[in-house]
DNA sequence: TAGATTGTTAATCGATTAACAATC
DNA sequence: TAGATTGTTAATCGATTAACAATC
């Protein structure tokens, strides 16, 4: 008997998953305004991609597309919404409700994404009690009680920093296993656990590297076009 | 007389630029804590990554560190907010004060870090004039006064998705090359303006797929088994 | 059939990683 | 000198892209 094949690898890769919600919103816009069929081409422009790429992104779900024709808007949104489990609504709880938490409470782009906010939470007592986004601010203490009564799958983690890892390990302790980190510090998690993060300060920084380039670039240019002339002239 | 070799590349790779502010945070940390050397090994595990892609990354910069010993912790954070571009302080405008960017304005992480937010515009006439986070809310007609006044390098755009492309478009036109877009759109920019983006329902988006993956993936991996093992069992 | 457009192949590019020679 | 740790090399991996055969 000869051995099997390894299992197929299956899955689709990460850098395609995290550009179907692009897809995905553009053809909403796409349906809303009535448009039944969308080519590669088009789509691709409207979601700010090369067709190459959303082609090949599209592969990786099946072939869900007719050649000569493009694809149909409906039919592909459903398919990428199945894909990414939008088909279902999801409870997300926040913890947290300073500045940001607060602005994450009232954001009115997750309710229309199917990700409804079940619960906020913070540590500190005089936020207890209040009221946010139609929602009283629990005790973080309560964590495996509103997890469970509320079947949260994803947490949304806007602490200050010093807090955040101590937050996370409550999260997994208590089964939370996908967590959007905003808090501004390196958070461990177990294996399984997914961790995204949004660091606010360091895609300023990012940018300020750029500027800061562009600044300096035309002297620096300047500079190495004098060296290998230099080079040139002496032969 | 030989042809001189092209101009070397220079410059570090765009995966490096992002991870360096986080060196630098865990520097910082380091310094606070009066740590003068750290090792790579060390500095890669608080930073959360692995040691040979910190020391892949830092030798884009220089050689800055002692084989043997490691880094001195303050000559390293120096060399990389000179890299970065941190030396110098950056001013913000912010466009769009609803939730989102009333909380960004009020984010103490910015201005620790070298970011000054200058100014907020909005569009909304009832929200100009009234005063966030210590600075009253200008209407966007003023952009250009307001930019060239506060030397304004860097715009948040924190606007309703279809205000964003004709808002991009406005800080291009007075100038703006770096800009950090919160609006769930795409916005196109031209060549030479860098544009990052921060997709808060994007990024739960990419939670529920994984959290979707994981509820299946029980029955997923069984099936895929089963059918290796037909396979084999066929022979 | 002629024209259009997908799905896939294969080449290329950039990022990651392990391993180790250089060197403190 | 012995031990430690950097900086770099080279292998590997994953993502991007152009090109085109398949097919509506």
């Amino acid at each position: 008997m000869k051995l099997v094949s390894p299992p197929v690898p299956r899955g689709v890769p990460e850098a395609t998953v995290a550009r179907l919600p692009l897809y995905l919103r553009a053809l909403t816009a796409l349906a809303e305004r009535g448009v039944a069929t969308v080519s590669s081409d088009e789509l691709a422009e409207t979601s700010g991609v090369n067709s190459a790429k959303l082609r090949k992104d599209l592969s990786y779900l099946g072939s869900y597309g007719t050649r000569g024709v493009g694809y149909e808007v409906e039919f592909l949104q459903h398919q990428i919404s199945r894909e990414i489990g939008l088909t279902q609504d999801w409870s997300v709880a926040i913890v947290g409700i300073g500045n940001l938490g607060h602005a994450l409470a009232n954001y009115g782009g997750f309710a229309s994404r199917g990700f409804r906010i079940a619960a906020l939470l913070d540590a500190e007592p005089e936020r207890v009690g209040t009221e946010v986004a139609g929602l009283h601010v629990r005790p973080v203490d309560e964590l495996e009680r509103i997890v469970t009564e509320h079947n949260i799958a994803i947490a949304i983690v806007a602490t200050p920093a010093h807090a955040a890892q101590a937050v996370c390990d409550r999260l997994v302790e208590v089964g939370i296993t996908s967590i959007l980190n905003f808090a501004p510090a390196v958070v461990q998690v177990p294996e399984g656990v997914v961790l995204r993060k949004v660091d606010l300060s360091t895609e300023l920084q990012i940018l300020a590297y750029h500027e800061q380039r562009r600044n300096g670039s035309a002297l620096a240019l300047t500079a190495e076009q004098a060296v290998e002339l230099a080079k040139a002239v002496r032969g």
